[in-house]
RNA sequence: GGUCACGUGGCCGAGCGGUUAGGCACUGGUCUGCAAAACCAGCUACAGCGGUUCGAAUCCGCUCGUGACCUCCA
């Protein structure tokens, strides 16, 4: 196990914290999940490999982890509000009659995309339509103990009760008297039945509109957007456990709410670590549904979205992505996609070359070095662009010994294969794409193409030889020739 | 209106007071029948204006710009 000397920034605290977890070698993590009304676009894509480079790192130091995730498949399924009703009301009655068809569905698109993607699934995925005994049991306990109440069927958390001996807002930089101001200002529609109004709901009386809907003391209704996540965090990694994670925009309210609601019931710290990923833009502009930019992870898989030039592999996209930190914006643009490709696969073709390296007596160059930036760049809250830089100086090192400018010994060369393993796959989650079928027969019929070239560029009959590269060319098979014979590949 | 981030070279993106980030693109060179790939070299920025400091992209202030959030919206 490498020493671990994690340095983490937690919202809590706005600072970077060394990570030390409760129960080591064991570590509870939790990330919000998505609502599975729609298909995963590029901001899951950035959230979700952000959390799984952050998994990975864990793993990778030795750690123990419970990952859960959960899959929200209630409560927010009557429709859409950017939408409009008219376009829901529109689609098949059969598409709004049973929501869980829909969960189904976009769960599985869900899981779809994210495998694509390369990103491990969480040790647990629990889904709140599955904890409604719990859920109403912590709200019982909220309102037991005065941090609640219910009115009209619905219950709500009385924030002013918690603050008097809390601090709400401690995670988001809040606090209540300046989001009084800012209600005041606003002029919040009236909402009758809070008591104020940034108290949030446990839990909602159904109208008839409503689809999901459950029995509990208060009213048939469903439990509020907060109470999933502290009740279902709690119940898998305990009262207290040691990272929380999300989406930056989901920090006010949704974590603060879920501070305050676990912290009430159970008196003891909810998560010790808070983690946030930042946002992606379009073209340096927010990606939004109303704006009309979305881009859905499926679309960049195959191109098929007006904003795309092409498409871009699902691990051109990972790749891309952590390039810049999991805490930065991170612009989204063709040229910047394109960009991402090319390094990927001089990233990948120079693994590739790493195979076939031929050892010599010493080296021209610090191997360790390189192991031991990326390790540093990961424990300085897991910067993986940085992790990204220093393999490419591999890449360099890689090239040059191939082009005989350099030279590696076995050692070295074998730490250097470790380090890419480590690194590049395990920690970073990058993988070799295959593309286009490379069976034996693909490859035999290669070698008679490439020999007939050979041929004919030794009798310096070029007009063949070019014409064979150019037509291989437009099947997206590319040749290369070298001193020690022709490579081929194919893109797919 | 409030709270909080951010603004880096043609593009994307690290950087947390003093040292070349890196990728892509571009230019020149090597190699090649020509390409491609690869290697070598070049391009060397920090929104603006002040301030602190021996020294600032990095700290402070103001201005301009962008973004997130501000409670039933995921």
């Amino acid at each position: 196990m490498e020493e671990k000397k994690l340095i983490v920034y937690n919202t809590l605290s706005r600072k970077k914290e060394k990570f030390e977890p409760l129960n080591p070698p064991h570590v509870g993590m939790y990330v919000c999940g998505p609502t599975v009304y729609g298909d995963p676009h590029l901001g899951h894509a950035k959230s979700y490999v952000s959390f799984d480079l952050i998994y990975r790192y864990l793993l990778y130091l030795g750690y123990k982890i419970r990952y859960v995730q959960n899959i929200t498949d209630v409560g927010h399924l009557t429709d859409d509000a950017d939408q409009g009703e008219d376009k829901i009301a529109k689609q098949s009655t059969l598409e709004q009659a049973e929501p869980m068809e829909l969960v189904e569905r976009y769960m599985a698109n869900y899981y779809r995309d994210m495998d694509a993607l390369n990103i491990l699934r969480a040790s647990i995925a629990p889904r709140p339509s599955g904890h409604i005994p719990e859920q109403i049991e912590s709200i019982q306990k909220l309102i037991d103990k005065g941090f609640a109440y219910e009115a009209n069927g619905s219950v709500y958390f009385d924030v002013l009760v918690y603050n008097s001996s809390n601090n709400y807002g401690k995670l988001s930089g809040r606090n209540v008297e300046e989001m009084e101001e800012g209600a005041a200002n606003r002029e919040l529609e009236k909402q009758s039945d809070k008591r104020n109004p940034f108290d949030f709901a446990l839990w909602k009386k159904a109208n008839e509109e409503h689809i999901m809907q459950w029995k509990s003391p208060w009213s048939v209704g469903y439990p509020g957007w907060h109470i999933e996540c502290s009740v279902m965090s709690q119940k898998y990694l305990g009262e207290t456990f040691d990272i929380h994670g999300g989406g930056i925009e989901n920090a006010f309210p949704h974590h603060e709410c879920e501070i305050a609601q676990a912290e009430a019931e159970t008196g003891k710290p909810f998560a010790n670590y808070w983690l946030h990923n930042n946002m992606v833009t379009i073209n340096g502009q927010k990606m939004g549904k109303s704006l009309g930019n979305g881009v859905f992870c499926d679309e960049l898989f195959t191109g098929d979205n007006p904003q795309l030039d092409k498409a871009y592999s699902p691990m051109t996209v990972r790749f891309f992505i952590l390039q810049s930190h999991y805490r930065s914006t991170l612009d989204f643009s063709n040229e910047a996609l394109e960009a991402a490709e090319k390094g990927y696969k001089r990233l990948m073709g120079a693994l590739k070359t790493l195979e076939t390296l031929q050892p010599a007596r010493d080296s021209s160059f610090d191997i360790n070095q390189i192991r031991q930036n990326c390790l540093d760049a990961m424990n300085d809250d897991f910067n993986s662009p940085i992790v990204i830089a220093n393999l490419f100086e591999g890449v360099k090192l890689i090239n040059s010994v191939k082009d005989g400018k350099a030279q590696m010994s076995k050692d070295d060369l074998a730490a250097l294969r470790q380090t890419f393993n480590d690194f590049l796959f395990d920690v970073l989650g990058l993988k070799e794409e295959k593309t286009g079928q490379s069976d034996k027969l693909t490859n035999d019929l290669m070698g008679l193409v490439i020999s007939i070239r050979k041929e004919a560029r030794e009798n310096k009959d070029f007009a063949t030889s070019d014409k064979i590269r150019d037509e291989l060319s437009r099947l997206n098979i590319s040749v290369k020739d070298s001193k020690d014979g022709t490579n081929w590949s194919h893109d797919g």
